[in-house]
DNA sequence: CATGGGATTGACT
DNA sequence: GTCAATCCCATGC
């Protein structure tokens, strides 16, 4: 989608995105889990401001901010609000669509299930890298495009983020209903 | 300048 | 259930 798609509250945009397919060098998902950082609550990367690892994070809306997580993961987002704003959609898990063969043989792993179904599994699953933090995401490498019809009533489900220690009783994460590829269930005590 | 903690995963008990 | 891998950056002395 074009950068307008994106200009918006990174709630709402998160919300959206669920049923949006991503591509990369091949191979491609349909975003089924989502989550929203912004820059006013702590446990966005951007809540203590502008530094060279959040530079795109600030920047227009539409890019790939892509991290490193715990030294080891890539984990992709989606950059949103008007430049200056400090605010994305952290991808979760996705449903594997095309090129699954190469997603199997860059995850080691056969179960369909397991090869999206975590923010760090599905770049590596894709292929995406730090080299890729920046990109336009209406241009590439990294593509992500509209929902393919079978998608537009899908039903979507708020929860409280994972994995967090701050800001944890926000609703900021989106599931798509009845997913088998999620990172966990919708809905799970710990 | 030293330390500690992650928007995680996979291996292991 | 526990734990290590491993890098960027915030915090504190």
């Amino acid at each position: 989608m074009r950068a307008a798609f994106y200009d918006r509250p990174v709630v709402e945009v998160a919300r959206e995105l669920i049923g949006c397919v991503v591509s990369h060098d091949g191979r491609a998902g349909v975003i089924v889990e989502t989550e929203a950082y912004h820059h006013s609550e702590p446990a966005c990367h951007a809540f203590a401001g502008l530094t060279e690892r959040t530079r795109v994070l600030f920047g227009p809306p539409g890019r790939a901010y892509v991290y490193r997580s715990y030294g080891i993961h890539a984990c992709l987002n989606a950059v949103c609000e008007p430049r200056g704003v400090g605010a994305a959609v952290l991808i979760r898990a996705l449903e594997p669509v095309e090129g699954i063969d190469l997603m199997r043989e860059r995850r080691g792993l056969d179960r369909l299930g397991d090869l999206c179904s975590g923010p760090g599994k599905l770049t590596r699953a894709l292929g995406i890298g730090l080299a890729e933090n920046g990109c336009d995401l209406s241009v590439g490498p990294i593509v992500i495009e509209r929902k393919p019809r079978s998608w537009r009533s899908a039903q979507v489900a708020a929860s409280k983020r994972i994995g967090i220690t701050k800001a944890t009783d926000l609703q900021w994460r989106f599931c798509a209903v009845g997913s088998r590829y999620l990172s966990r269930p919708a809905f799970s005590r710990s």
